[in-house]
Order: C-alpha cells, then sequence, then structure tokens
DNA sequence: TAATAAATTTAGGTATGCTTAAATTTTATG
DNA sequence: CATAAAATTTAAGCATACCTAAATTTATTA
C-alpha cells in the first residue's frame, strides 16, 4: 500500500499537484519548469511515477495525478506548507524561505515533522495564551534585528 | 579557496572529525560503521575526500584531516549541533532528533541555518527574558503533551 | 615464521538523476 | 494542407553513491 518515493520524486509529484491544482493537467514542459530541470529528465520521473502508479501518463499527452498520487502529494504539499511558516517565522527572507522548505520536507521522521508543525501550530495560533507569543515573537524579531545590527557592523569594521 | 561538497561528503567528513576528535585517527572500518555503509563505500569516498585535500589518506592506512578538512568539518559539526538542540527543543524524541539532525544540516541556505542557530541561541540563553523564554518552554511541552493525549485516545477509539 | 584472520581495496554492477543532441510527434500558421 | 515551430521523447553519457564478491595487504597467533 505504501510507495516508497526519493526526495527528488516528491518534489516533482508536487509540483505536478500544483499545477493541476491550477489548469487541470501538467505538460512535461511546466513540470520541468516548476522543478528546474530539463524536459527529458521530466519524462524520465513522470515515467517512473506513472509505473508506480501516481500519475496517469500517455506518451505526448499531459499529466495528472491518480487518487493514490493525489493522496501522497496533498501530505508532502502540506508539510512543505508547514515549513514554509516554520522558515517564516524564524524570520528567514521570504526567497530563501521558499527556497529552503522544499529541502526541509524530505526524508525527516513523522514525527520530527510533527513537532515541527507543533511548532507553527503553538506560535500562530497559540491556544491558550494569545498575548504570551505575540510577544514572543515581538522579541524574537527584535533579538534578530539587533543582531544583525550587530553582523553589519562586524562587516563594516573588517573592511 | 571554497570547496564543493555533496551532502553525503559533509556526512562522511563529520564523521571522520568526530572519529578523529577520539582516537587521533580513523580507521576505514570506522568510517564505514559510523556513517552506516559497506568499507567498499567509505574508501570511495575518502578517497574523493583526498582528492579536495581534505583528508591525509594512504591506501592501507588511517585517516585524518588536512587542515582545510578540519576546518570546514567544525563548521559542519557545529551546523549539526544547532540542529541537535532544535529538535530537542521542539520536543523531538533524543533517537530520531540524532538520525534527522543529519539530514537537516544538508544543503540548506546559510542564512537559514543562522536563524536556526538564533532561534536555539534565543530559548537557550534568553538574553534579555530569562524567566518570560522559560515559561515559553513549559507552555509549549505542555501543549504538546495535551496533544498527545488527543492522539492516544483517538488511536485507542479507532480499534 | 607460516598460516589464518581481519581489514582494505578493486572490480563489476545497480539505481537515481541530470545533461545535450537528435529523432519524433503534435500544434499552429501561411 | 503542407510546412515550420514547439513540445516531447529517445539515446547516449556522466556523476554520485551504493552494493557484493574477489583479490590483496596487514595483523595476529599458534
Amino acid at each position: 500500500m505504501d510507495v516508497e518515493l526519493t526526495g527528488r520524486a516528491e518534489d516533482y509529484l508536487r509540483a505536478i499537484y500544483e499545477i493541476t491544482a491550477r489548469k487541470g493537467y501538467a505538460r512535461i514542459r511546466d513540470i520541468a519548469r516548476e522543478v528546474g530541470v530539463q524536459p527529458s529528465s521530466a519524462v524520465e520521473m513522470v515515467r517512473r511515477l506513472s509505473s508506480k502508479g501516481l500519475v496517469n501518463y500517455e506518451k505526448y499527452g499531459g499529466v495528472t495525478l491518480t487518487e493514490k498520487g493525489a493522496e501522497i502529494a496533498a501530505a508532502i504539499s502540506s508539510r512543505h506548507e508547514t515549513f514554509l511558516k516554520f522558515l517564516r517565522i524564524i524570520q528567514v527572507p521570504e526567497e530563501i524561505a521558499r527556497r529552503d522548505a522544499h529541502i526541509l520536507e524530505h526524508q525527516l521522521d513523522p514525527k520530527t515533522i510533527l513537532q515541527f508543525s507543533r511548532f507553527v501550530e503553538f506560535i500562530t495560533n497559540a491556544p491558550d495564551h494569545p498575548k504570551f507569543i505575540s510577544r514572543w515573537m515581538e522579541l524574537f524579531k527584535s533579538y534578530c534585528e539587533e543582531e544583525d545590527r550587530k553582523l553589519k557592523s562586524n562587516n563594516f569594521r573588517r573592511r
């Protein structure tokens, strides 16, 4: 029942998930662009995903997710969102956060991912202590700003 | 000056760093055990590291780090420590944390790593507000325990 | 020290994942 | 509707990283 996927296969699956969400199906070209590879590489991976029953694919046709593929992709995508939110919380600049969320989302133990998402949940929803948490965010932000200032003046001195 | 290393190469380098810290040099056997591969694989990687000038290696001899290798390994190791501390803070069980710290430490943007370490720093040293932070940890801990209780009773209901 | 055991290395394979270049198919257009 | 353009696929090759099995070297010990 369970399908083994490499981190890279997960990247492709999530890309297909996002593209199909936008326009109903994914072309090899779209997938290649989204993942950042040449079309020939996308063909290779799409075939593998197809042989695992995760996507519907016929030569020269559009790619869609099977039910199983969609289920897995949704889980991957939600993990991705968790990590993206997390990186924002710890004040990673947006562009870098988008890149690094990809990297974080692979291979980690389910328990670890669970704890990441609890952290995000705890910080953003602050179940019982909203004021306390927003204060926490404020403090962390100023701490980072302070550190950035130190960094900058150090750089200055070094020149 | 800068050396390009794959995530895996970093794993080997850190393994060698830790083994040499314990006993002065690393045997192929030690490295293989530490990284979790067959000795023949360790030979292959050690050669590559040697060709990059990061380790001293001669056939059938012990492996040590060059100055450059030690410098890089120390940075990798400190990154590793950061992630390990971080995983502990978000309440990931020790065994899993040890495994996943490996995974986290590769490929992330330096800025992201910096923010991870600031988070750890902020939580553990709580520069200006020690009470506030320890209270934060308490709250987060109870939040996780609460969630675990919910999980357990859900599992129970499902059977 | 000769034989055996242990460690290491080499050889030969596999899988992933990427590339470029050439071939093929589909789509668009004059 | 023929042809040119665009998209896709195939082919061939490369790098990483792993494995097993066989060969070699080093270490141990009877």
